[in-house]
DNA sequence: CTGAAAGCGCTAACAT
DNA sequence: ATGTTAGCGCTTTCAG
């Protein structure tokens, strides 16, 4: 591999200028020309390593998801184009819905020397995000936040979201409305939880404590808590599922089970994924706008690390939509009739 | 950030010495107390970037896969697992199974200077994959192959694969034996559509070449392929189709026909995903052994980079099952009784 | 067993 | 407009 001295010593030029072409100063055209092309001759491609050494940038991005799940893909996906116009890497790896191996991934990308990160965190008081901050390096929380933390999120509001769907069952003429919840420590669990509980309290209704149930975001226990509350002597007619790992294991109960949707029971979800849409019969869910989260968290993310820190620290929260299908109606597959295809 | 100089200056002794003990060389017992003691103190991390620069080794390897889909990120995790384990990181990036956009992530992944890398290729024939071979930098072909390139690769029997989902169909009674195809510029979908050409072979049976069809490995491909399928005069009363997007596509088509599998339609799809489990009915599968191909990948790779060329180069065929559920399969819901779970 | 010193390849003052 | 030079933080001969 060819070095910048090299090309400098054929071009019979300085390594300063062959730098400065590289990073496209001001130089005079016809040492321009002749630079560019002895590189093009040695085919020398600039040590980005060194230059990270020198510049004290990696044009490097990481972010930390849960999961390698469909939801968080599309997020990285959308991330990863963006950041890859600006020129920036993207480092993806997973937490596994575990802080201390989150801890150990941040702490990996620190030390690679990331300029900035996306971070989807595992809990609710994570204190070694803040450490972060504090070094200056820029860290965008997405999907989900840290209570007592002062910094940009990217979030959906998950109250409303879990309103709407659980307000659309009672609006449906459910009654006995159950819900599976995710972990509480993290936010969306909890505030799902919560707009699922705010609906009862505004249309002023009883909630039967034992149709509450508290699962881990897994398949596993979407599946083990709907198995549980349909073997209830008195089973719910509907229930709110607050991820789709979870609507998938409770979908996979019901089958099991034999259990008719909507008839002997109604579903509503939350995350519309290619699962949740194949399902049959196809989920009612709280559809996030995943393209939308992904851009406004990698353009942010990019102003910080370029040091425009003018409205920091910044809190979106966008909104859901609530996305009908045959696992609360009916009706849905007649009134559909090809309006949603592949 | 405190730097090894500042180690040496507090611990009264020379970086050289403080190198010594980062690396683990031979360092009088009584110094490593010290050194460990102020490097404790000072929070002192290595910068990787410098220790890069001067290795030249980056300790990180690039991981190209074609799409973010449930199959490739499946490896990707036990990849990643694995060489995290050796003190590797993994850059993950997706080419969208096209040539020009593999070749520039693979350029990036260069660029970054890692280690070694894991391709799925968009191609069978990839000439800029050879030149990385050329630059001694490890590269392992996994799931797909380029042709006439000797390299490393980690592959299933995808004929066999394909011929054993076929003669399946044969067994079970079917005689209108569709095929919808992958790319056939990528060896997985041009060795899937061999093993179902040589079933027909062996058997000595007619191939109506009307149902015969070709797709991109893309849902759309498959819900329109199926569609073309199902519409023909005399259509199929068997599918054999060669990758789980396509299944999927191929099962929304189905379902927007109301047509029934398999009474009306056998379907049989290649890759176990949820999506083909949680389909209704249940997709009979040939499943690929994706912990062993990422088990067996990360680690041949890992030899690679610690410059064992003992067995290079290494091909590695692995055997697929066939996985019998309801789409071929009356009675399976019956024999199941449950053996699947969640 | 430890220290001095020379770089790895690049950028960025500072000079010219 | 271009060249000189001093590092960025680390490893690694080579001496001692």
């Amino acid at each position: 591999m060819p070095t910048i001295k090299d090309v400098a010593a054929k071009a019979g030029v300085s390594t300063a200028t062959v730098s400065r072409v590289l990073n496209g100063e001001k130089v005079k055209d016809e040492t321009k020309e002749k630079v560019l092309k002895t590189i093009k001759l040695l085919g020398y491609r600039p040590n980005l390593i060194a230059r990270s050494l020198k510049t004290q940038k990696t044009h490097t991005v990481g972010f930390v998801v849960p999961d390698y799940g469909q939801f968080f893909m599309q997020i990285a996906k959308v991330v990863e184009d963006i950041l890859n116009g600006y020129g920036y890497s993207l480092v993806v790896c997973y937490s596994d819905e575990n802080p201390e191996r989150e801890k150990a991934r941040i702490k990996m990308l620190m030390e690679k020397q990331v300029d900035g990160m996306l971070v989807v965190p595992t809990s609710d008081q994570d204190d070694y995000l803040m450490e972060l901050n504090k070094q200056g390096i820029p860290v965008i929380l997405i999907d989900r936040m840290v209570k007592d933390v002062q910094t940009d999120c990217v979030l959906v509001d998950n109250v409303n979201g879990a309103y709407q769907a659980v307000e659309h069952l009672i609006t449906k003429g459910y009654h006995r409305i159950g819900v599976i919840n995710g972990r509480q420590e993290v936010t969306t669990g909890e505030e799902r939880y919560r707009g699922y509980l705010r609906v009862f309290e505004d249309y002023n209704l009883q909630i039967d404590r034992e149709l509450i149930r508290f699962g881990d975001f897994s398949t596993e226990s979407g599946f083990a808590l709907m198995k549980e509350l349909m073997s209830l002597s008195n089973p719910p007619d509907a229930v709110f599922i607050t991820n789709c790992y979870m609507t998938i294991g409770a979908m996979l109960a019901i089958d099991e089970m034999n259990i008719k949707v909507p008839d002997e029971i109604a579903i509503v979800g939350f995350d519309d994924t290619e699962l949740t849409r194949l399902s049959k019969p196809p989920v009612t869910s709280v559809v996030q706008p995943v393209q939308e989260m992904g851009e406004i968290a990698a353009n942010l993310l990019y102003r910080r690390i370029c040091g425009d820190m003018s409205d920091y620290p910044k809190m979106y929260r966008l909104k859901t939509t609530l996305l009908v299908r045959a696992s609360t109606d009916p009706e849905w597959k007649k009134k559909l009739d090809g309006k949603e295809g592949a």
